[in-house]
DNA sequence: GTGCGCGTCCGAAACGTTTCGGCTAGAGTA
DNA sequence: TACTCTAGCCGAAACGTTTCGGACGCGCAC
């Protein structure tokens, strides 16, 4: 009874379909997958013979023998200081399920428990051979991640890129990417302009405030080192960074922040000070998140291509994985300028 | 020259370890693995050299050994027509991360491929035992979902209850989800009250409008058939579905859209009709996304305790995986009126 | 007729674990 | 002293696959 019940509902398998096939189990394999030393009329057979058994073959004892096979699997390990409502990352990660499904691959996600050293998430999703290959979001200036994995010589593809640092995949915007939004700014008559930049030590944030600086350059405007200030990622760092720039004797007449909540921040905080955007003051974003065009004004900013990013980033990474070159070719994107409300001719002063 | 090369960057084995330790295979791995039968002494031994080799145990051999042992993955497979940017979707996606991570849980995201059977992604996670549970979200009325997995008996839970359906975990909101908003507008004074439904088929959206029907014959008014219509999931839809509704001869004071997107949509609605809200009509919505509080004027809502949400999902599944219990009793959230500017006194007609 | 090559097949070993059953030595008991 | 019991240990088999090395038979060239 015990034994004929477990024969009934367990897994059918290789030797079941061999038995079943009137073969040997290495010929049903062999048959099953597609090696070419076994005749037509036997292939046949094991797959008719597979199929009515309704074989699947057992995944675990397949990669045991075979170390090299992949889990179609793309890992990405959120940071543990994750901003739940960042709307721009929930965008990014729906994108790129279904850009990874088109390739065959699913996608894992993690956040490193709190008092572990990140890398153990990696070091983890590695041994245990669940992923073959990582998606790298908030790449830092000096990412340990990257020195790991290219230790561990496991792929991945970064989204920033590190100045210099080369030998994986990376997809980015392009060096220029900030320039329309000051280009726009400088057209309208602005002079003193500011930045309300992101913490440097994020990757992004950097290259983000170089081609700030480097576009107020290219118009042969000064860059006022007070101008320039750490408003982090959220709208309430935003609103506050806004209030200590605008409270500045010489006050900057636009500001440019180098994401859309931070922005957003600082609509409410220029208002909170009794300035009207954008006659007293302009005020452009980055990201063009959903709420950017529902605001009062509604906001100027660079809108991400977040759907070619994550196409990008995974398309990237599977070629990384399934092909082994070494040699890679940053991947640009180039944000585009949505001209709202939130900017306006420079006001006389 | 090879085997010590072999030896020197392989990942170490068992047998290495038993070998350092001096100790049989056998005894090392119920050493490592807590069994009663090894004196202190020696497990300190076989530990002490686990440790120094660097040992981790390879996961496709012992699972391959053991059939039960769990991969400690929750599976979601998102649908093929996804909304990409649902605001709520992403937010409870991250919840749900961190939550399974307390719980020691990961998260896999798939998305069936546009010519596939759907259940083919959940049937492949079984086969492969990539995940030990699933959560069902957007549950339909008639979900086959759930006929399949409780055959294969398989752990799930499901956002969303099917009306009579038990043996498996459910998060939902409470009966009485929409009162709180109906009462509001009835106490405001309005008699004539619409409902932007969504489509019946999503099993939340059945037991919202029934809270809604409820809700208004609680208060001793009649439901209007002409007022209660399907406005889809979107904005768009939310908006030609209000236009509708406020060009009927007898139009309704006021609205209750079962999401906050079509309540948006509402609003602009009524914007182009020349209709003021909350003066001419009153609007409230369901969810309290982000865009909620930024549209003007700002929506009353009620508010999905996301959190909340995401928690006792996790909860639920990892309970319903661990231990084997047959009955569950549905955990129940109940939404929070939000109070803000499109809602106010019904007009005098 | 011998030897060779080729197409087709198979047995057995291996991947790294866990576990079943049995073994030993010493302690406890009568 | 002889027996039983137990704590502690081990060898070998097993999980389901792939693959190495070889075997068989047949046609072909010499």
């Amino acid at each position: 009874m015990r034994v004929s019940e477990l024969s009934e509902n367990k897994r059918p398998t290789l030797r079941d379909v061999s038995i079943a096939a009137g073969l040997s189990v290495t010929q049903t394999s062999r048959a099953l997958n597609g090696h070419a030393d076994v005749a037509q009329a036997t292939r046949d057979r094991a797959l008719a013979a597979a199929k009515s058994l309704g074989y699947a073959p057992n995944l675990q004892a397949r990669r045991l023998k075979m170390p090299e096979v992949r889990a179609h699997v793309i890992g990405i390990v959120l940071s543990s200081t994750i901003r739940f409502s960042d709307p721009f990352l929930g965008e990014l990660l729906t994108v790129m399920v279904a850009e990874a499904s088109q390739a065959g691959y699913e996608l894992h996600l993690s956040i490193p428990p709190p008092d572990e050293n990140p890398l153990a998430s990696y070091e983890r999703a590695i041994r245990q051979r669940r992923v073959d290959g990582f998606v790298l979001l908030r790449l830092m200036l000096d990412d340990e991640r990257i020195g790991f994995l290219q230790g561990e010589g496991f792929p991945f593809v970064t989204y920033g890129r590190l100045p210099g640092s080369t030998g994986f995949p990376t997809v980015d915007e392009v060096d220029e990417s900030v320039k329309p939004a000051v280009d726009l700014l400088v057209d309208l008559g602005h002079t003193r302009i500011g930045c309300l930049a992101e913490p440097l030590r994020q990757a992004k944030a950097t290259s983000r405030l170089n081609s700030f600086l480097s576009a107020i350059r290219g118009r042969d405007l000064e860059v006022n080192d007070e101008f320039v200030i750490d408003a982090g990622f959220r709208e309430d760092s935003g609103y506050t960074a806004t209030k200590a720039l605008l409270s500045l004797a010489e006050r900057p007449t636009a500001l440019v922040a180098l994401n859309d909540l931070v922005a957003i921040g600082a609509l409410r905080a220029a208002a909170d000070l009794g300035l009207n955007v954008p006659e007293d003051v302009s005020i452009v974003g980055f990201d063009d998140i959903d709420a950017a065009r529902r605001v009062t004004p509604s906001l100027t900013t660079l809108r991400q291509p977040t759907t070619e990013i994550g196409r990008l980033l995974i398309q990237e990474l599977v070629m990384a994985i399934e092909r082994d070159t070494t040699t890679y070719q940053d991947r640009l994107v180039e944000p585009r300028l949505i001209v709202r409300q939130s900017t306006g001719r420079a006001p006389q002063i």
